[in-house]
DNA sequence: TATTGTTATACTCTATAACTATA
DNA sequence: TATAGTTATAGAGTATAACAATA
């Protein structure tokens, strides 16, 4: 369908060419593609988007260190220092400073941010029993595979 | 080591938990991962992340039009054509305005837009050779036709 | 009326570096 | 000296809405 197209003159289907094959590319645009959904699924809890996977890996793991989550997450610690203090001051999230080593800061939720948790978990479902894109959801479960291998999310990581 | 944690202090390992079973943040986590090598690896080339990718699909689509091209890659028109414009006074692009539709704007290389071009090439498929991650060359093949299903990416798409 | 591109604005995320207080 | 977190700043991406020109 595409092959009656002037080599110059673009008008139908779009060709990606070598870019089909560009694994950062897919990963992008399968990411904005994804979070489309996410975003209009979660958008009335009011928490930004980077918050909710916050909120979600300090309930995973309380007590949680700012840096520590921050690289689990990929975030800088500049940025996780200032979202951190965003979810405390929406009371939110609780910040400890640890006995034992004073320059930490121990992220815990409250019984409010537990309560906001709990209440987003339902779209949170439902966003990923929707988010198969094209996938049947045996391929999704391989792409997630996939995926988890590729991040070498179970072997420790070095910042 | 990590099971003689307090339940609630965490020092060790960290816990995903149902977040490693979500789509989303497994794409985001993974362009994230993608996004460092491939920006160390263009960064020369004192081009912007988004422009690279704008920069290749007018090379594949000459004469795609601005609109096309932003809805191909998930791009904002607003954004579309602030990145056009920048890429026009840069000299790399040239922008027409097609007889059939005086509304619309067709893009192509320019003769210093295809040299650039054509100068990134081997540092992006340095980068794409390079980016495998956790993952053998099959399985990156596998997870490259997982992401285009998932996109849909061959199937026509609607705004 | 609808569409293409443009402009303007505000927000989110990212990168960097300098700073503090602790270790 | 090195590390955990903070602050400040600049840059890049994104979302939205209002607008002009054209269809």
């Amino acid at each position: 369908m595409a092959d009656m197209l002037d080599r110059d003159t673009h008008d139908g289907a779009v060709r990606f060419g070598p870019l089909a094959e560009s694994l950062g590319l897919l990963l992008r645009l399968s990411q904005l593609h994804s979070f489309h959904d996410f975003y209009t699924a979660l958008e009335r809890h009011h928490v930004r988007p980077g918050e909710i996977s916050i909120l979600m890996m300090i309930r995973e793991n309380p007590g949680i260190r700012q840096g520590v989550l921050a690289s689990a997450l990929m975030i800088k610690r500049a940025h996780m220092a200032k979202m951190a203090r965003r979810l405390e001051d929406a009371g939110l999230i609780e910040r400890r400073v640890p006995p034992d080593d004073r320059r930490a800061m121990e992220l815990r939720l409250t019984a409010q941010g537990e309560l906001r948790a709990a209440e987003m978990t339902p779209d949170l479902e439902a966003h990923e029993a929707r988010n198969f894109g094209g996938l049947t959801p045996e391929e999704a479960a391989t792409l997630r595979t996939l995926l988890r291998k590729y991040l070498a999310l179970d072997a420790p990581k070095e910042d």
